[in-house]
DNA sequence: TATGAATGAGCATTCATTCAT
DNA sequence: TATGAATGAATGCTCATTCAT
């Protein structure tokens, strides 16, 4: 008789709605604030459906992380060429990353902000990836410094480094937010400047300490 | 006959109680996870002191996270030597900020985690501190980049470049808590010849540019 | 199996259970001692669906008020018929307006006792009912007092008249609670002779002033 | 050293600060909605002094309504003159009470609309004092009619038109309240005329009655 | 598949009341 | 006498979650 408001929709398309809105709720509110009724309004489907497909409201925290972060990773790897210098790559990867925070600000928020503020396995599932981000950069340190050699110093002090680029990164998006008018491809830069050069004094001996303390 | 658990305290150090307990509990649960009842069972004292003495939970997040920026602040600023040489005071700076989170993790976690992921005031007020740190931290590069002579590119990137060093130093604590055997004055060291070294690379006009792109 | 309490109603029919509910619990202690637990109890709902269908306590009780005043102003103009005289439609109207007071005594309470009794917009919203009332009584005691003509001091008084007659109904109406062995068309009556006769009097200029004061 | 705030008063005094104070709160916020902290700084007194004195909140409102109601009454008592004639002792009666009710609306207020909108022991209270009222008057009716004869429907409606009269003056107390601009001698006025004169038909023989009904 | 109807359980907040001083 | 300090107990309200259809 009268037109239905939505069709019947394959599964895999609600999900997606779902998982979108999920997405968009959860940037906006944080996960305490944001109500499984919104996010059921936002996406257009009642909130039976929403625990049918896709569980508990921490399930579907869960599934809009995961979902975010395989993207991100992919974006992030998907502009390394391996084939290239280390110093090559980790100026793509970080081209990619700035890319891809610029064109999904939400999904970062989500992860960056959301999810590590949530104790518990949202934030070891975050921290987890952002472990792959740092050991995926400090493959790429070790690689560089065994080829030039590698004092003692400097080999144990690689993972902190990696994590501390990897935190500039972040910290550097966050930054971002509020001042839109530089470009990701500049962001890069100054991050690959600042990091890679003092990263190859490091490695060549030439070390900064404290003239008396 | 048997001891009385507390007896009638000043205002004052009831107050300095509630906050103690306050901090504890948040920085365990998070703010919305954490119940005011709790806060009152780890303070000691009844839910109606809470609210006569530091208002609403709101209110009461809100004090937590002023005092402990307040301290925060006070313990780097404390830190430093404004008769040293900048990178000095950097180097003082950090080593009292890595000392102050490896005192008070619980109040770092409030701060760090807690107080940004909640949107509004609480995250505004986190974010004006560190964007003091930054300004703080941009000044001396500042100082030291004019000294020496600083070219276009680099006048531009100092502000970045701060914002990445504290974001540095934010994901290097974050880091620390699971590497605990790492002392802070080692975590120092490393960030100082990360940043400081390829900062001067910077202001000395050695650049690093993709080679083709 | 065993039979089950309710089962799942339409919107509507569980609004007005609600506000049954309501009515009676109001009545019996009054807005501020009244429970919404003892109101969801007496409903037979749980108490998120009065949030839901009803809003909050004050709506709720907004809800009542609205409801039982439509229904008694629709009991007394329910009663007259505009076609007679005005003497007649005066005791059309009271009659109608004890004939629901006394099948309705929740519904009085709730309007005359409770609503009167808080301040703001519900007794705003009762003496703007009361309101009307009056001026349909004065209305009526005009178009007498015009047709057989009216002096100055007569006119006057007309609405204060009014006023005390509708006072004198529900002061009445307060007295019967206590004498329910009279019925409401003696009441009607007994109101009749005093008022009407009296106002006649004063319409013809017999007049009552102390001898001397 | 410094200054005591309020000196060591005699317990009678304390008590009459209390009440006042009391009595205003309870007519600006109603029995529920006044708070014991209000009525202690509004008294300048502190709490344990309240309960010391006046004991619990429902005793503080109880002692409120007494004395009121016993001002009240002396005032209306004190303004007649037993040797007058009826309608005389009426009309200084209805002086009294419209000059007391314009000189003390917040006892009005108190006794009127909260202690009647209580259950219980306190509208019980106050409906006594009405009882009262209505039996003064009743008295003065029965005396009239007895002098002229009585026929048998009047006397049984002798209470029920003095409940009328007392309504119809505390109706117009309220109304009052909106139309400040006129003497409470006026009011007293109307009032004589409409009931006594409508009284004095009844008494007559003079009766209204429905044309067909 | 899809949803309106329904709820258990928890939480922030307030207030009359009373000690300890 | 007088009070700042302290609390037990209650209540309004919300939200994730699940039936019955």
């Amino acid at each position: 008789m009268h037109v239905q408001r939505v069709k019947r929709l394959p599964r895999e398309v609600r999900e997606r709605q779902i998982l979108d809105a999920a997405v968009q709720v959860f940037s906006r509110h944080g996960y305490h604030n944001a109500s499984m009724d919104e996010v059921s309004e936002v996406a257009g489907v009642s909130k039976p459906m929403i625990y049918a497909y896709l569980g508990s409201k921490e399930d579907l925290f869960g599934a809009c992380i995961r979902r975010e972060a395989t993207r991100l990773l992919e974006a992030v790897t998907g502009g390394i060429r391996v084939e290239l210098a280390p110093d090559m790559q980790l100026w793509h990867g970080l081209g990619a990353f700035f890319r891809f925070v610029g064109e999904h600000r939400e999904s970062w928020q989500v992860l960056h902000r959301q999810a590590i503020s949530q104790g518990g396995p949202f934030s070891d599932e975050v921290l987890a990836m952002r472990g792959r981000a740092i050991a995926l950069v400090d493959a790429l340190l070790v690689r560089t410094a065994t080829k030039r050699g590698l004092d003692e110093q400097a080999t144990r002090a690689t993972e902190a480094l990696a994590a501390a680029l990897v935190g500039s990164a972040e910290s550097l998006a966050d930054w971002w937010l509020d001042h839109p008018d530089i470009t990701g491809r500049t962001l890069a830069s100054w991050l690959m400047n600042l990091v890679w050069m003092g990263f190859g004094d490091l490695v060549e001996g030439s070390v900064w300490t404290p003239t008396n303390d």
